[in-house]
DNA sequence: ATTACTATCTTGACACTGTCAACATAAGTT
DNA sequence: AACTTATGTTGACAGTGTCAAGATAGTAAT
């Protein structure tokens, strides 16, 4: 229902119809419909998260392919799943703390991985290694993000830019990536 | 009473109130409430278009602190005024082709701006001229865009680290970019 | 086996929303 | 003076999230 109607199109009463329950029915099981949106994008986090281990678990790869390969990852799994995207890193949870405590135990471990992977990144020298690594995985996260909103909203970026895109911003990114590391 | 309440909170019927009027006075003036939204992201297109040229006719800066001026700005921008920014560059307006063709006539041009910008900076070397223009200022504009959503939104960032972030980025965007053309 | 409890579901009701239709009134134009 | 337009009004409808009170069935405890 989520893909279908989108965000604001799901309503509690027209899922407990299409379930064949009345229309209370799932304040038994959520407190909210705050509650079950989070329930989703806990999922939606999870399902991820394994998307991207599966990601860095290929060891075929070089370094810089793998991180290709990580950011369009990142942003095909927005642009494929643009509702729940929008649910997991949407105002309609975060803005003014809305979002559950078991939602809370599964997205802020992926955000600290997010901040690990690009300290790895630093010492291996694929990424400049004079920044803080905090802000440095703010901006290059920040990045994945950003497009990855503008292709979900239809803002002046569209499916088929996606490859271009994110080679662009991994190029920027690596600038100073000596390839001769690839090859050891 | 969008900055108080928010957008989701914004409601015609509390707005007719507030301003003393019945219920459905406003419709004589705005189809829709879509288009009354529309009509007051025109407004802030409208002024962020005037306070970006503000920073470009700063004739006292150098091409990369003019470049970081304009980073800054624009977050600034969003991080002031979140309820706006996110009525401009949101799903409720752009998901789904909701937007007004007044608003498309301010907005769209403020998109090319960008686009010529970045082509700007690229011929004068501050950015990459190996990149394509499109897609450069995609992934630039992305990583603005990102940024603000991120700290909008309250995700893994928040004001305290609006300076330090915007420095990251623009030292990661202008690496190749010799100082010695700044003295000029 | 009876009792108590808990999980689940139900209908009724409330306040809120956007929006339409029908009607009123005042201002300006012909 | 008559007509048109801009602007306002109340009534009504369908939709929403959510609470309260009651029904039913399955499980655990005595």
């Amino acid at each position: 229902m989520l893909k279908e109607t989108g965000i604001e199109g799901l309503s509690l009463r027209k899922l407990a119809e299409k379930t064949g329950v009345s229309r209370t029915a799932p304040y038994h099981h959520f407190k909210d419909k705050n509650q079950l949106l989070c329930a989703i994008a806990e999922q939606g986090f999870k399902h991820w998260q394994h998307n991207a281990e599966k990601i860095f678990n290929q060891t075929d790869l070089s370094l810089k392919e793998k991180y290709h390969q990580f950011f369009l990852g990142y942003i095909r799994y927005a642009a494929d799943n643009p509702e729940l995207y929008d649910l997991m890193f949407g105002r309609t949870i975060w803005k003014q703390n809305k979002a559950t405590q078991n939602l809370r135990d599964v997205a802020y471990p992926s955000f600290n991985y997010q901040v690990q992977m690009t300290q790895d990144w630093q010492q291996q020298g694929l990424l400049p290694k004079g920044e803080n690594t905090l802000r440095l995985s703010q901006v290059t996260w920040g990045t994945m993000h950003g497009i990855a909103r503008l292709l979900i909203d239809g803002i002046y970026a569209d499916q088929t830019h996606i490859d271009e895109m994110c080679e662009c911003a991994v190029n920027l990114f690596t600038q100073g990536f000596s390839e001769v590391t690839d090859a050891i």
